[in-house]
DNA sequence: CGTTGTTTTGAGATGAGTCAAGAACTGTGG
DNA sequence: CCACAGTTCTTGACTCATCTCAAAACAACG
């Protein structure tokens, strides 16, 4: 009979582990039973929803690995994504006996684990730390939100693509997947226009001028932050509201 | 020796308590049970913050009369409004050791309660009941602020506004502050630009627009909705996200 | 009745959208 | 290994919603 723990259960809760310990450190055991509190974990192919608009759910997704979005979808077919969601991201858990207002789905090969509510309220009742790092876990979320609303309503194209490179660097670093300052991005154009609220071409307009600024640099689906101080100049980034540390003025990225 | 539940407890809370019943029917033990876990009120002029950029606090602060919101300062001397706060309102419970990355303050003289960390935590223990309505409430306010994304990222000047006097008009009539289709709105004009990220000037020719088709009027600081289905069909507004219940398309209003 | 803040109006500038078409990939099957 | 279909990316030209600047009308208030 095997072990519940393979090596497999370990390397998909990294991430997850990752960001709540960066918020309040868990020792072995906290670890072990985040690990337990995860029943089913399914692959999903890009595109594929895994929180649908309007459902009842009784358990959290938890992205294990790949990138996934939430989205609201429009009256005239258009949708805008609300979060981007990497790999140690879960779904809010304040939606029990809710419809939920939005959908969730992979924007790259995924894997989604499923954590029941009575698990993730046994593992909060018996792990304090787990709790505390789960409330902020959220409140950056919500943070991160807020900081959307900003980009949304004051920045320009530039500014907030700018800004949105640089959040996606800071929250992947935190789940350890950047290399020096290059990433993943596996997003087409016309999704990151979805996300902020541009159209496509101006999209690619603007992707070309930061390429051209030589701030950035995009290829086969990996970004590199070539001058990081500068992108996030122009992006008008503190990073302060994704960490947990209470220093007023953060340094720059 | 004076009781602490005076007629004055009862009111100030009264907008709290809605909001919560129309989540979770509450019994009277809950309520006196809230009563008690506010521990003091005060009184703020607009403009005046209650809760302030990068502090860190331990208690929870919950509008009870007037009008506030949430807002980010930017560095050019703008700030972007990232919520409005109606009676029955709390601010996040999230950020107990982390500096908060947003502010919070009056728009009209307001009053606000305060519930230290330690009298929530037992109220929800407690108080199942509660504690479920607290935890509803934070999801409506998610929601809330992802609504508010579409308004910024896909929604004309006319739209977000229409948007935003529905949502208020719903949000308001949940606490019983609406008369008829009208509701008290003590904001200036360059305020609700801020909120819906658009210039003073803009603001101004919207709402004459909104006036000229006769869907709103305005007048001392009171909104009035004359012909509320149009104007949520402008504003493409369903507000089941403000709701409890299950109905997946909810109607207009 | 002046001072100050708010609302309204006008005119010109511009960032971003739309439409349309072509180029560059990507993957697939022959 | 190539040809083809389907995306995705890129470019150009035109339109338009919203911003900015500037000033006037109005309101509130001591």
């Amino acid at each position: 009979m095997m072990h519940p723990e393979t090596n497999d259960d370990w390397s998909r809760i990294r991430p997850l582990v990752a960001r709540l310990n960066s918020y309040v450190p868990l020792n072995n055991d906290d670890v072990v039973a985040i690990a337990r509190a995860v029943t089913s974990v399914r692959d999903l192919q890009p595109g594929m929803a895994f929180v649908k608009q309007g459902e009842q759910t009784n358990a959290v997704h938890i992205l294990m690995s790949g990138f996934g979005c939430r989205y609201k979808s429009l009256t005239d077919g258009q949708r805008q994504i609300t979060a981007h969601m990497v790999p140690g991201d879960m779904s809010g858990f304040g939606f029990m006996s809710m419809a939920i207002d939005h959908s969730a789905a992979a924007l790259a090969p995924s894997s989604v684990g499923l954590m029941p509510l009575p698990n993730l309220v046994a593992l909060c009742e018996r792990h304090t730390r787990v709790a505390r790092a789960l409330l902020h876990a959220s409140a950056v979320d919500e943070a991160i939100g807020r900081e959307w609303l900003i980009n949304l309503g004051h920045r320009t194209a530039i500014q907030r693509m700018a800004h949105l490179f640089c959040e996606l660097f800071v929250r992947l670093r935190t789940v350890g997947l950047t290399e020096q300052n290059t990433y993943k991005l596996p997003i087409t154009q016309a999704e990151l226009g979805e996300a902020l609220g541009l159209s496509t071409v101006h999209v690619n307009r603007t992707l070309q001028e930061l390429r051209r600024n030589g701030q950035i640099s995009v290829k086969a689906g990996s970004v590199t932050l070539l001058q990081p101080a500068s992108l996030a100049a122009t992006a008008m980034f503190n990073g302060s509201y994704l960490r947990s540390d209470t220093a007023p003025v953060a340094t720059a990225v």
